[in-house]
DNA sequence: CGGTCACTTGATCGTCTTCAATACCAGTGG
DNA sequence: CCACTGGTATTGAAGACGATCAAGTGACCG
């Protein structure tokens, strides 16, 4: 619950170099595709990049958003939590995802670094001025958050109407999406996250998440070589599954 | 699960005149906010305004999206169905909402009035240019996006962590601020929908509604003059229970 | 009136949660 | 090398919340 789990996070920052935007792993992933190389010195000049460590919360709901964030590796956990501990994780943030599109002059949601993460820091003000400037950049702005708006439907979908099983296919499947960006889906790959983020993620209890995924394996639908690692056995059939049609 | 509810559907269209845009009782609360007085004539021109009857479906998940709709009047539910009929509601709306924000080349949900609904019909190409000609369109835009985002972040929270208790709480309180638009809630005020919308919009059933609200009105948190009126007598107390405190 | 539809209320059931114990794994220090 | 420790995952048994099944009520309408 507390805002860092180290005393004294080891959160590195320095300005970003235009060789760092202009070869950045995240930029095909992400908004600052929209602007053209020439351009991306003007990028780069307005962010400030930062390593962080794993288990720190570098977004807390409810704190002022002076600024905004994209994520250039690693992955983060995006979550709400209610007075009693009660958490829902929303989402989670991978390369290229950017962060804090709230309008709201408070974050709505909490970030946590659940593997060492490096990000491109953006201020409020740095950001609005950006937008201004180069409109195309605006555009694709509203194109990632009308994309993250058909996401979060499906998650309530998800949420509110289906099983634990259609959950947990529907997970793995949307990993095995991710995992491979643009490419095709990929039948091995490594959950980051731990079973109480999946749990919280899927509105389950780790129980649960454990559970069904022995379920899974003992069916032949899936293999867990490692408690972090999983392949997926049976695509088609874990995909059925997943869209309510077993 | 069909289409429309009437064989023919007695959906009315008309072109917009000025005097709808500048009048339009949408447009405090809609996108359409954004142009200033002299450039409504291009936004009237731009929309063919319809009239739909309650019951009638005009989105259609999976359906080529080629318009995009803005609520001027009445009230629409937006839902996804899994193939076995199990449905969730994402989200109810009202006047000034705007509909269709997928990029997507086909919807992502459905959309059925649940009262009579008056609203402006946009092309994908003529909302295109409008965007293209007036950015300021795009960036209100791109806030609606972000608030709904928030919004169905919240919605998360509730389907995947909150007692059948706290979502129908949740629910009442965001019905008093939503009727009211800009206003400060109101403790009495109309339910458009009937209890399977509101069960599959929380992700309960039917019966589930209809014990929590008579045990609501028994521990004299809210009245129920009527199936579809409400009035909320402890505002304060369901406003706690609504954020899991109770 | 008879019919439909939405809502309410009651009894039983089942899925997932809760509680609890155990296994596992990596890191640390004896 | 191995015992110890803390965090994470698995597995089992019991319990609860909401779902399902079923009956009954009331409003509206032809």
């Amino acid at each position: 619950m507390s805002i860092t789990t180290a005393a004294r996070p080891r959160i590195h920052e320095s300005r970003a170099a235009l060789a760092q935007c202009e070869y950045c792993d995240a930029r095909p992933a992400s908004v600052c595709n929209a602007l053209p190389d020439q351009d991306l010195g003007r990028l780069a000049a307005a962010t400030v990049v930062m390593e962080i460590p794993a288990g720190t919360t570098f977004i807390a709901e409810g704190e002022p958003a002076t600024a905004f964030f994209n994520i250039t590796r690693g992955t983060a956990k995006l979550f709400k939590l209610l007075p009693d501990g009660r958490r829902q994780i929303t989402g989670f943030a991978r390369v290229g995802h950017f962060l804090g599109l709230a309008v709201s002059d408070t974050f709505a949601f909490s970030a946590e670094a659940i593997e060492p993460v490096c990000l491109c820091r953006f201020s409020r003000p740095r950001l609005r001025a950006l937008l201004d400037e180069f409109p195309a950049m605006e555009k694709r702005l509203l194109e990632v958050a009308a994309n993250e708006l058909v996401a979060a439907q499906e998650q309530m979908l998800l949420l509110g109407r289906k099983t634990a099983r259609e959950r947990l296919a529907s997970f793995l499947v949307m990993q095995s999406r991710q995992v491979a960006a643009c490419e095709h889906a990929r039948t091995r790959f490594a959950l980051p996250m731990t079973r109480g983020d999946i749990a919280d993620y899927l509105g389950l209890t780790i129980e649960t998440v454990s559970r069904t995924l022995t379920h899974f394996r003992t069916e032949g639908l899936i293999d867990i070589p490692a408690a972090s690692e999983l392949l997926i056995r049976r695509p088609t059939a874990l995909k059925s599954l997943a869209d309510g049609l077993a």
